[in-house]
DNA sequence: TTGTAGGCGTTATCAT
DNA sequence: ATGATAACGCCTACAA
């Protein structure tokens, strides 16, 4: 009855021997319990708790060929993205839906000025057994490297080079970004300008495509627009140049809220008044459009519900339960507050 | 000379019979090389390249009982500081940190509502090698779980159990606090309010602390103090309650720049200007300070510097290079802006 | 300097 | 239902 702390954590073989089963019994006890009578189970389960036991997972891993993790890949190459409130919801989603599965979560981040040359060799290194691409821009070479290594890979966003065996979550970009330009259009606005995003993602792309749709359906002038690259000052500089290149205008769709907060503050400084003299809509809703001044009209983001999707998918694939072959499109709801 | 891919990834056998040499001597080349002949690392390394091999994780962890990952435990309960700037910067100091040392970076993330229990349970199962606790609350039983494991890890912020065992980098929020309120005290403010953080959390507790003996030095009053739980919104309330409690402040030092934003927003609809009846001060400059109206004056929290310090501290103790024993403390730099 | 042999903790196959 | 036994891919004495 000695209760002395064992240095070295136990074995299944000692799990075996303190339930008086084989190993091979113990095993099956632990993995699921089929094959396993009553009484068996019941001495493993004891053992088990008894001695603290948790399977070896490079034990596990080197024979059933699975290391129990997935990566969640930021290819940023400037670190930009870490500081977007976008990415916080993209981990608390995938975090939430890995759960319930005893995966681990292992972050693969680009470096600064990097290429994503040294994420790619680790995915294809056979080191995680899927992978959740989060944001990433043109020519990261991901899709090639995920695609030759036939490793289960869901994005996060529709990635740059299309092709069926690439399966994503995203936003409906063109469709919100319409939305919100028709909005302004409605608000009586004649001279819409748009703040776009970086035009090597493919969000940045969309929702440009979103407002001149609308501003074509609505007869109207498709000129004024600059893109920002998600950041405040990079929505300021956008903003300055609209201004100077079309001083006439009366609306701005930002497709990013921390965009339209630097939109926001050179309107400001510019003596135009928001609503007043111009309206503005942001785009994510993550915390940023209720804390400016006018609060933002903006489109919600659902990226945590996306995160979580992506992650069910990606497990469902890994679990042989087949794999999603279309991709999955969120609507981006209007959020009325005080912009427009 | 067939081209033909491998479906399954190359052995540890597979280059040694490509390189001509032993299994073993191909493993020395391949790791460090020591006591092996020019000629066959050269050979080695060649068939490396060719094969495009790399080391099976889980085998080489069975046997060297290293998992060649360590943590990143983010044990908040409420899924707050995933939204703070704090954990990106976090995030990007141990990302880099670590960048030279192919290990991989796994983050424990707590679930809403959940106890730590379940993070302590895994650090003990022995699935990394260390951990970097980044943001927790008294009574989390993390410290215990650690010290039980005797797993290394260090903590970015002084733990609320303090212990010798238990090493940590931290900003010495004191004199920060300190600094700040001083600052209050020679631009003739006499009227010194404080929106402090979550009490159950050493950063909360220390600034508090620096803001008391601030005033202490001065002869001033310190009965104006609210705590938030640094948000926005909670910041917002704690002003609201300090302006109705202490209506005739003429400052306030919060204890971060959301609470300092939100009590912006609060002290602007009371009708007080800022800096010309109320002069603030926040905490952090990560993003937000620079973003408010007007622009805050804040103390620069080094985040990534402490998370890529607190990373260096554990590889050295990994790497058997000692252990760090004392704490390490980072200045926070007083950054002028216009709320002052 | 090199190779041989044994073992790390699990799971999986196959008799029993 | 159970228990030997053989991998899984790698590292590391130890012997040559």
């Amino acid at each position: 009855m000695s209760t002395d702390r064992q240095t070295t954590a136990p074995t299944l073989d000692e799990v075996a021997l303190a339930a008086g089963v084989s190993r091979s019994t113990a095993s099956r006890a632990i993995n699921g319990g089929d094959r396993v009578s009553p009484e068996a189970q019941a001495a493993v389960d004891a053992a088990v708790a008894r001695l603290g036991y948790t399977p070896n997972r490079a034990a596990r891993s080197l024979v059933t060929r699975r290391t129990g993790s997935i990566a969640l890949v930021i290819p940023e190459p400037d670190g930009r993205v870490l500081a977007d409130p976008f990415l916080a919801g993209t981990l608390r989603g995938v975090g939430h839906a890995l759960d319930p599965t005893d995966l681990q979560l292992v972050l693969l981040i680009a470096r600064p000025g990097e290429h994503a040359g040294r994420i790619a060799r680790y995915l294809k290194g056979g080191h995680v057994d899927g992978a959740i691409i989060a944001s990433h821009h043109q020519g990261d070479e991901l899709e090639n490297a995920i695609m030759a290594a036939h490793l289960p890979a869901v994005f996060i966003g529709r990635p740059a080079v299309e092709a069926e065996s690439l399966v994503y979550v995203d936003v409906d970009n063109v469709a919100a970004a319409r939305r919100a330009t028709q909005r302004l259009v409605e608000a009586g606005r004649t001279r819409i300008a748009t703040i776009a995003g970086p035009l090597d993602m493919s969000v940045g792309h969309d929702r440009l495509e979103g407002w001149r749709a609308a501003l074509a359906d609505a007869g109207l002038d498709v000129t004024a627009s600059a893109d920002g690259d998600f950041t405040l000052t990079g929505g300021a500089i956008a903003m300055q140049r609209l201004l100077d290149d079309h001083p006439d205008l009366d609306a701005v769709f930002a497709a990013s809220d921390l965009m339209a907060q630097g939109a926001l503050r050179v309107l400001q400084s510019a003596g135009r008044s928001v609503p007043g003299d111009v309206s503005v809509i942001g785009f994510d809703d993550l915390g940023v459009a209720a804390a400016t001044t006018p609060p933002l009209t903006t489109l919600r983001n659902p990226v945590e519900q996306m995160a979580r999707t992506a992650t069910n998918v990606l497990l469902d694939e890994l679990e042989g339960r087949g794999r999603a072959t279309r991709p999955i499109l969120y609507p981006a709801e209007l959020v009325e507050r005080a912009s427009v």
